[in-house]
DNA sequence: GGCTTAATGCAACATTGTTGCATTAACGGA
DNA sequence: TCCGTTAATGCAACAATGTTGCATTAAGCC
């Protein structure tokens, strides 16, 4: 599995463990394509027959996020696998309000207008998010 | 108050009355500087004499963000009172992730780039959050 | 395979959020 | 200014979500 591969590096760097629940939880996010609690993350995966107490999923999304592999969105509420490279600080997302698909992305651009703006005002940027609701190719119409 | 006028503008200009704990709510958001949960704000009316049941302020709330007159801040966590004008579709933050000072700011500009971008994967966007995290200029050593 | 210790499981608890229905008060009209 | 209508609030009971401390397990290293 190429997810598992990316998790086990950045685990790894960082001096994690590599371990079953974790491998779990990042399966989990990968198959749902939209946002889920740590809840729907635990029903998904009794569905398959693993059982992850709820105190350890909220632990392994904690430090997925803090690790950029996940994000927790809250236009629609929940988590996310985090689509693209870890820690770079911009982390951005389009949101179909019709249907929920989201759509992760990144754009180096925006990140610098946005870092001028900010200046402006006097305030130095280090993250950048942000959510865009609006309606997906498949909803228009 | 010039806050409260306008809280009376929005909700009798939408056909909601204009009642003593909706009042309360916004001046208690006003107040507080900070992102506050519903509980935070039931705490801070209690301090001043008034209570307000948390069923109330859920549904206060679910209102003034409907409306744009407050929003939830994902990055902090809580509510805070929209300082910009409400129906734009763009409501931005700047937060301090040392002192937690929030500024809310809006940028046209800004906008109309992240609707191309949108545009390019198909998205039509409606609504623009972000957020971003850094230091204030107090906090800037 | 055994040791060390990070990670998980478990129990108990705390906080946050929701629903249905009875009661109250906003507000337009008499 | 009072009254009737009905939106909004209060209340109770519940559901979902999130947290803490400590016992147990298993990942990683030799
Ligand atoms: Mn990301
Ligand atoms: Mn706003
Ligand atoms: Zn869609
Ligand atoms: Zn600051």
């Amino acid at each position: 599995m190429l997810e598992i591969q990316g998790l086990i590096q950045v685990l790894k760097a960082e001096g994690y463990r590599v371990t079953q629940p974790r491998k779990r939880v990042l399966e989990a996010l990968a198959l749902a394509q939209r946002p889920v609690s740590p809840y729907d993350i635990q029903k998904m995966l009794l569905q398959e027959g693993s059982y992850l107490n709820h105190v350890t999923i909220y632990r392994i999304l904690d430090l997925f996020c803090l690790l950029n592999l996940a994000h927790r969105v809250s236009l629609v509420g929940g988590f996310v696998k985090c689509t693209l490279g870890a820690k770079e600080g911009c982390h951005r997302f389009m949101v179909c309000r019709q249907c929920g698909v989201l759509r992760e992305f990144a754009d180096k651009a925006l990140c610098e207008e946005e870092n001028e703006i900010a200046q402006d005002l006097g305030f130095h940027t280090e993250r950048h998010f942000s959510e865009f609701s609006g309606l997906c190719s498949n909803c228009q119409v």
